[in-house]
RNA sequence: GCCGGAAUGGCGGAACCGGUAGACGCAGCGGACUCAAAAUCCGCCGGUCGCAAGACCAUGAGAGUUCGAGUCUCUCUUCCGGCACCA
């Protein structure tokens, strides 16, 4: 009979079981057949343009991605429903090294592979209900894609803003490679285990540099974005104001001078000493005559190329032999070589001031150098070991001469001018930030469009012969970058004079793709241009959502992308910054756990452990579901070798995409760590199946006219509250917002008015987090068609008004009771009641109020 | 090492401006319903003391500013992100 009833009841009335797959396709098909989320251009509504960092794709979504993309959709559905034309467009960041190993690993092209990854992932994220545009579906390892990050090279390059130079790569010596930073482990090759040598090659660079001042400048401008992530690019771009200085010295009889830069120069009379990168000319010119500074060069080569490694090394030093004269004393100093100095950054070589500098110090106690104080710190005159950092601060001269006496600007301009007068010195801005090195030499990316002509040089490619197609059908073997072997690709004619000539095989880094994808989006189609006068109406990104960990580097080429786009294409007038806001979410992390039966670890996934917990909850013991116990290895980022990642699959099959949605969402803000829970994500689902039931309830219930004014009050100031919020992006208190109008209007002993006004407000409120369940209740219920085109709620001051107000009573700042007191009560009414409370009396009884402070609406403090 | 963050009950988190610390949820405990279980519903739920009213302690540690500090300042600890070829 039951069965009957229900058969019944699926087609006159709604279903009193929540079946989220029934409900999703139901909601998705409905989206599909109305193209809901096509974008077009329409300058009479505000348009909106929001947009997730687009993934790689590596095979299948993670939930860095459901967490990314949800925080994207949640807001592309509010300012949809505010009323604006948003655009929200997805695409792939498809050239990359994993599609190289995969390729090794299974013997597929790198090409097929990445396509079939797409697919699986496209089906992945339209299941997940994202209101995405994807008529505007790019990927960057297409050619009508990569061309024009070769068009704008050439661009780039005429004007000398792309150019060649050496730089240092990870060399694999058996495998003859190039290794990414990545694939050294340990300072050894990651498949031959050979230990991995530095090596000079030459490389195209984008100067970056050049735009230095302007990106500063720039993030003062940039309100919308986290301030941590403006300091961090700040302090990246590392702006230093300080002297360059010359000290001369005498090379095979030629007078030469050993330039440094400093922000010191008010310490120049304390150098005892320089120190030179082994990279130097010097180190180069000195390691030829002494086997010692040979060894020690050869030594440093074999170092890391990473600066993190290398900051961490034992700081080393070798004495050169020679010689270089003070530019002020005409005092001998010994210029040694020294695996801290950077060639990279400023000169390649410093000028050792022990008695000021924390390093040099280090460094002159171990070598014995000696330390001359001239500058007074706050200790005093003199710097005995060990360090302390007073004494690296700010004083004035002493042991200087005619300095004795001048502040640091004073001693700064003196010592400026001083040295400017003997040609050995000025005053120079120094940058930190270094060009960017775009060169890889790898397959899978976008092939660099120069061809190599012995008579013509370095050619770019010109527009007509771009692309510059990568051969899609290629499997690389690990052995260097397998263009390389391809006659097919390399030979090739000058196309300046027409002769037999190479092309270059190195690849782009493809930071190169992701720096201005989010253009293309704007116009994805147009063939005979970068973009057209669509991305003057979409651009700027109005909300940009992504990791972290992309604080500095993409987001700071994406900038200077923007300002090179604006150049060449002459599009996007005025839009220098290509995000206007800048939402960085957390990463997602889970508990990881390994047994250790045989000595060496297995590592369970969190799925198959049952955890024993005491009274209290507190985890006592765990087990895998085979039974052996497992150990606790804490928290962290999911991953392979952890075996504790979470598919987000197996989340959408059993809850559905709204779960997977709302607990990313409730669980945690989005800019902070979000700890994964599986009873957690039970919660998401319970709170979805109970909108369910009480929809489901309301729908058959009859309801009065009337107002409960105490629970219309509750609704309203959460929605209130709700509303701030989700400008704030904080997305977790939103969701918790729609639970606590459910628990409201729940407690009502009847349905009235005030019922369906909070079921209407809660549904539209929900809608951006979990869309599917409120699409289809809103329906269910007759309160219109399509959730997406009813109006965002807004709280009726009328019903926030209220006639009595609650203070909190304080004596001396401890909370000792509380008064209700009528909404426009004055001070001294306030005050006189507040007396009045009998706790209050009794910790005032005794004492004498010295002082009354009435916060009004919130709380009275006596102070006795 | 350098740059940037974070730390609140058993757990995720809330507290927007310096003004009731622990909203909301999870887990747990007790109860109702049930032959039983599941589901659902009701109640409790930071610690110590107390019959209770309530008091005291408590936001990683230590200091400071303030009538009042989770929030501001300084020092420290631990963890996380980035460090230029992972994306």
């Amino acid at each position: 009979m039951d069965a009957i009833i229900r058969g019944f009841r699926k087609k006159s009335h709604m279903q009193d079981v929540y079946d989220p797959a029934a409900v999703e396709r139901e909601a998705q098909d409905f989206w599909a057949s109305r193209d809901s989320f096509r974008s077009l251009e329409d300058p009479a509504k505000p348009k909106f343009y929001c947009l997730s960092m687009f993934p790689y794709p590596s095979g299948k979504l993670h939930m860095g991605h459901v967490r990314n993309y949800t925080i994207g959709d949640v807001l592309t559905r509010y300012y949809r429903m505010r009323g604006c034309n948003v655009l929200q467009p997805m695409g792939w960041d498809a050239f990359g090294l994993p599609a190289e190993n995969a390729a090794m690993a299974n013997k597929v092209p790198p090409a097929k592979w990445t396509y079939s990854n797409i697919a699986t992932m496209k089906a992945q994220l339209k299941s997940l209900g994202f209101a995405l545009d994807w008529s505007r579906e790019l990927a960057t390892c297409r050619p009508d894609y990569y061309k024009w990050n070769q068009w704008l090279f050439t661009r780039l390059f005429r004007k000398g803003l792309a150019y060649k130079k050496t730089g240092v790569v990870n060399w694999d010596p058996v495998d003859q490679t190039v290794l990414a930073n990545e694939q050294v482990i340990e300072g050894r090759g990651w498949r031959t285990g050979a230990p991995v040598e530095k090596r000079e090659i030459p490389m195209y660079f984008l100067r970056i540099t050049a735009y230095a001042e302007e990106l500063l400048a720039a993030l003062d401008d940039l309100p919308g974005w986290p301030e941590q992530v403006k300091l961090m690019q700040k302090n990246w771009i590392g702006k230093s104001e300080g002297v360059r200085i010359g000290f001369p010295y005498q090379l095979n009889n030629q007078p030469q001078t050993l330039w440094v830069f400093t922000t010191r120069a008010d310490t120049l009379m304390g150098a005892t000493f320089m120190a030179v990168a082994a990279e130097h000319p010097i180190a180069v010119f000195a390691s030829q005559k002494d086997s010692k500074v040979r060894a020690f060069v050869d030594e440093c080569k074999r170092g890391p190329a990473m600066e993190a490694e290398l900051a961490q090394i034992e700081k080393k030093g070798m004495p050169t032999g020679l010689f270089v004269t003070h530019p002020l004393s005409g005092e001998k100093l010994p210029v040694w070589v020294a695996n801290y100095v950077l060639m990279g950054y400023g000169e390649g070589a410093v000028m050792g001031v022990p008695a000021h500098d924390e390093r040099d110090y280090e460094f002159a106690l171990k070598h014995k150098l000696p330390i001359k104080p001239v500058i007074r710190h706050p200790l005093g005159d003199t710097v005995p070991a060990p360090w302390k950092p007073e004494y690296a601060e700010y004083g004035t001269c002493i042991n200087s001469g005619k300095y004795d006496g001048l502040s640091y600007r004073e001693a700064t301009d003196a010592i400026a001018a001083d040295l400017q007068r003997k040609s050995l010195g000025e005053k120079q801005i120094q940058w930190r930030l270094r060009d960017w090195g775009i060169s890889r030499q790898r397959y899978w990316g976008t092939p660099i469009p120069i061809v190599h002509c012995p008579s013509c040089g370095d050619v770019p490619v010109p527009d007509e012969q771009l692309p510059v197609r990568l051969p899609e059908d290629v499997v690389p073997d690990g052995t260097g970058n397998p263009l390389n072997k391809l006659a097919s690709f390399v030979d090739t004619k000058c196309p300046s004079c027409g002769r037999p000539a190479k092309r270059e095989t190195d690849t782009m880094d493809t930071f190169v793709d992701s720096s201005w994808y989010f253009v293309r989006f704007c116009s994805p189609e147009v063939a005979g241009a970068m973009a057209d006068e669509r991305a003057d109406y979409w651009m700027p990104v109005d909300q940009y959502i992504g990791g972290i960990e992309h604080a500095i580097l993409h987001l700071l080429y994406s900038r200077f992308f923007q300002r090179a786009m604006q150049k060449e294409t002459g599009l996007m007038r005025g839009v220098d910054e290509p995000f206007t806001n800048l939402l960085t979410q957390g990463m997602v992390l889970a508990e990881s756990y390994y047994t250790d039966t045989s000595g060496r670890r297995e590592w369970i996934n969190p799925a198959d452990v049952e955890v024993v917990r005491d009274a209290k909850g507190t985890i006592v013991s765990a087990r895998a579901k085979d039974g052996r116990a497992v150990v606790y290895d804490g928290i962290g980022t999911m991953s392979k070798s952890k075996n504790n990642g979470v598919d987000p699959q197996a989340l959408i099959d059993k809850f559905g995409a709204d779960t997977a949605r709302f607990y990313t969402m409730f669980t945690s803000p989005p800019t902070s760590t979000l700890e994964w829970s599986d009873a957690s994500v039970e919660g998401s689902y319970n709170f979805l199946r109970k909108v369910w039931g009480f929809a489901f309830k309301f729908s058959r219930a009859t309801c009065a006219e009337s107002i409960e004014r105490k629970i219309r009050y509750q609704v309203h100031l959460e929605l209130k509250k709700a509303n701030d919020d989700i400008v704030r992006k904080k997305f977790n208190t939103v969701a918790s917002a729609c639970m606590k109008i459910l628990n409201a209007i729940e407690a009502l002993p009847e349905w009235d008015a005030t019922s369906k006004e909070g079921l209407s407000i809660l549904l539209r409120l929900l809608s951006p987090i979990a869309p599917h369940i409120a699409h289809h209740l809103w329906r269910e219920l007759k309160f219109g068609e399509d959730i997406m085109e009813a109006p965002w709620p807004e709280p009726d001051p009328a019903a926030l008004e209220q006639d009595e107000v609650e203070l909190v009573v304080q004596v001396n700042g401890k909370l000792r009771g509380s008064i209700r007191v009528p909404k426009a009560a004055d001070r001294a009414a306030i005050e006189e009641l507040a007396r009045a409370n009998p706790n209050v009396q009794r910790f005032v009884a005794g004492h004498s109020v010295k002082k009354v402070v009435v916060v009004p609406g919130r709380l009275v403090n006596l102070v006795v």
